[in-house]
DNA sequence: TATTGTTATACTCTATAACTATA
DNA sequence: TATAGTTATAGAGTATAACAATA
């Protein structure tokens, strides 16, 4: 199948491939722990921000609120996350319960090891410069948050 | 929102964000044609690759046999592209029409706009490193095909 | 008025499984 | 037996619109 200038010629469709080939990967090494990628970004978002609230988890997946809604669902019936009274009556303060960190451990263990075989043909060089090449795609300088 | 070291040292996170934000920007200037990327890289398969049936479109888009039927129907209900007898009686072989051939032009102006506006911030030397560097992502030499 | 969580609903994309016709 | 297309069905992920409680 012909793919010519049009398609390689795309950044985009460029960096969608690539994705396809990580995640894909990603998922597989995940496939034991029943969880997606995006799940296993929730926890560690959850983890490194307790008690933020859904909607801004929301915000950092770039998902609505609804949505982050029921992904907390999901990771809560699983025993993983809490919902915890927040700051105010109407916000959650979402909190990693212990057997979440237990098994984040175990998922990260295992998607690092993907992202590792997924990159294997780049030098530590090489890979400094494809994450500085990828930060700066989009079009403001991307001032990043660190709070919420 | 805190993005810690697990985050931002995983490659696929790195890759995914960026995805998402190119194909939220194509997506958006694709609005006015009513169809998405992803419809508008089959349609240029299905250009280059005049008369392949769908089973290798799918293939081509990381899709399956029924994922790709529905796809066309999608494509041909909006006489983008047909479906004629191809080189089996089990076989089609998918042309691309007239109206899109038209309407492929006016949605890759408006795509490739897109890209350089989120890929602005690099120059011609650090786009080839990405797209080289990208190239390489992935476990075998990717010995690509370029035949159906 | 604005915000958070929630619910109901619907849409897109993809997959699996089974069937038909053909090879 | 294997392959191409097709159909029915289902699941994941997301969105919109509305509502209640709270700010």
């Amino acid at each position: 199948m012909k793919q010519g200038a049009d398609l390689q010629s795309l950044v985009g469709y460029r960096v969608q491939r690539a994705n396809l080939l990580m995640e894909t990967d990603a998922r597989a090494a995940l496939a034991d722990h029943d969880l997606s990628p995006a799940k296993m970004t929730a926890l560690i978002l959850i983890r490194d921000n307790p008690g933020c609230d859904q909607t801004a988890l929301g915000r950092a997946l770039s998902i609505n609120r609804s949505s982050a809604m029921k992904l907390v669902n999901i990771l809560a019936d699983k025993g993983l996350v809490e919902r915890r009274p927040g700051r105010d009556l109407r916000t959650n303060a979402l909190m990693l319960l212990p057997e979440g960190a237990r098994q984040l451990d175990a998922m990260l263990a295992a998607v690092r090891q993907s992202d590792a075989r997924m990159t294997q043909r780049l030098g530590a060089e090489e890979l400094k410069t494809l994450l500085a090449l990828l930060a700066r795609l989009g079009l403001s300088p991307t001032l990043e948050d660190d709070e919420d």
